[in-house]
DNA sequence: GGCGACCATGAATACGATTGCATTCATGGC
DNA sequence: GCCATGAATGCAATCGTATTCATGGTCGCC
């Protein structure tokens, strides 16, 4: 059958496919009656604006493209706390008026063409790009784009970011620790410019030890992908290095189930023998045993933060890059350090 | 700066504009070397076809979209099983050169008409809206869409379903049980027909009682939301009743994680004193102490089908519904029954 | 050498809506 | 009684691309 367009309408409402277009666009030149009427022979009919052609004519285009990438080293699932922001994100953008058109595709260099140069998107989320600092910035230097990235926020750099203020996060988990009475803290989490997320993170928890004049100690360091596998790996690596600590601080709440199911299996209870922190705050942390002390990001006002500068940008607005300040929250995996009960002693 | 248009690129490459259209779509009707030349040309100026001119006058569509039901009561976050499905769904999608559109909004009469009428999708994915039968059945009837539903596949039922086999899952986890030895099996999860899945899962469930000639009690069955919460009340509740178990199948994985953390708060082992099995294979279910026995739902498999059964639908062709089969994933939740040790005895 | 076949290309049009401009009609002021 | 005013509507020109039809040139073949 073919399709009904606005032609199809104006025959039926007597008036002109002009009109047509105006009444559903609520145009206060259309006479209040007219335009009732219009929008209901339109309704009747099963009508509705076809977009492209709506797109094509006026010029713009209420749909954004957001790109996660892919930790290739995962089994198919998209990152949890991702997740959870691209929740936020779609609904935010609902909010506004706009869809959201997702791709897991790698970041390469015709991304950005495919997307907003070709017109299927008016701007760009970047999720899990932090790492892609030299890519975005020739994006931005080039110009022509509206691309948001989700990442660390450095003064200087060309582009747009909202992010956590990660350092902070670092330092509240570790400064958590500390006064719960730990010394020998450890952290996990690849530092590597990978992920500049974890670099801050890790920059907080020196901040933390070092503020108390703690000596911050390489072999309580241990680099391990943001996974449930690496952070059990890490602690098993931690184990056999006998290396004594009564508190780790993961840079990720995924690394903080893989390091918790490890001290499980080497019958260190969490927390009596050993305090664990992990970092996101994602769903599964308020329901592991024991629940999980972590450092929220809210992704709900990030989506609406994300959404708002990215749209603001697509105005040709100023917009910020905008800092989020993360927060502690205490579960059941921190307690106050026992004096006597070091891991070392403990591990078999 | 101006939108750069075929136009622009036909003075620059000093050939027609319809050439260029032709150069860039691949036609064997321009020589090689033009084509060669325009495309070249094309990517120097940073071009690519508007995809809203393109979809206009062409009247093809390369996206779909895909609307995912949110839990009412859950926090924000997307059921972990539907972000493995949304994730594959949207690199099937990929693979074929469709976007995918991604919307949470509720489903209302209005959807339909907002996706598909308006010709931003080709066509759409309904994920968790296995409890709408009727509103599938009346769009299906009015025409016109192509609504491909994931969902348990009624014979009969109009509309087009991808879905696990949901019954033989209920079978393959209850019988899993019945081979080590257990005979008083509660069954978690909500039956009513919200969750058709659910109400299959516990056939299947019967199925396998009926064939060991076990009696099924209705004491041992009880309701709860698909969620984390959900199951760790209805285990609280099973052991308030002081209904002794030894064994738990819980329709989902979430319920599973919830129903463990209940068992272990009431100092009953997983699995030595209580066997428990999930349903979906979640990520998570892997990493849970003890890791959780589960009936995995293929992700990959299901977003190929789905892709491939929608685009079938889009290109006119007809198209069966198709029922997946599950399969049973042993991991450290499950054990032979213990002859004594009934958890009636064992709970406080 | 002439004629049709064929290949590569260009000119022109249509997709369906938005919107500037023109038009109509009623009204009111003088 | 006539023109200026304004509200409501219609006309027609776009938006950028795909595609049909026409055209010019090349080639093969008798």
């Amino acid at each position: 059958m073919p399709r009904v367009t606005s032609i199809d309408i104006a025959k039926l409402a007597g008036v002109s496919q002009a009109t047509v277009s105006r009444a559903l666009r609520e145009s206060p030149l259309v006479r209040p009656e007219t335009r009732r009427r219009v929008q209901r022979i339109a309704k009747e009919n099963n009508y509705s604006v076809d977009s492209a052609a709506r797109s094509l004519r006026s010029g713009d285009n209420r749909t954004i493209a957001m790109l996660v990438r892919e930790e290739s080293g995962m089994d198919s699932a998209i990152n949890p706390f991702f997740t959870s922001l691209l929740a936020s994100i779609i609904r935010a953008a609902a909010g506004n008026g706009y869809d959201v058109l997702l791709s897991l595709q790698q970041l390469s260099e015709d991304w950005i063409a495919d997307y907003e140069t070709s017109n299927k998107a008016a701007g760009i989320i970047l999720l899990g790009y932090g790492g892609y600092r030299d890519y975005i910035r020739r994006i931005a230097l080039q110009g022509g784009a509206h691309v948001l990235t989700w990442g660390p926020v450095v003064a200087g750099q060309p582009g747009h970011f909202v992010g956590c203020d990660n350092r902070r996060g670092g330092y509240l988990a570790t400064r958590h620790l500390l006064d719960l009475g730990h010394r020998r803290i450890a952290f996990i989490g690849d530092t590597s410019a990978d992920c500049p997320e974890f670099v801050d993170r890790h920059r907080g928890y020196a901040d933390a030890l070092a503020e108390a004049h703690l000596h911050r100690s390489d072999a309580l360091r241990v680099a391990s992908p943001p996974s449930v596998q690496g952070g059990a790996s890490a602690v098993r690596h931690l184990l056999q290095q006998r290396c004594a600590f009564s508190a780790v601080f993961c840079a990720s709440d995924l690394i903080a189930l893989g390091a918790m199911r490890a001290l499980a299996q080497a019958q260190l209870h969490v927390p009596t023998k050993v305090s664990v922190v992990g970092f996101d705050d994602i769903p599964a942390a308020a329901h592991t045993t024991p629940a999980l002390t972590t450092i929220r990001q809210d992704t709900t006002l990030a989506g609406t933060v994300i959404v708002a500068t990215l749209l603001r940008l697509i105005a040709g607005e100023a917009a910020n890059s905008r800092s989020l300040e993360p927060s502690l929250v205490v579960r059941e995996s921190t307690a106050p350090a026992a004096a006597a009960a070091t891991p070392r002693s403990a591990a078999v």
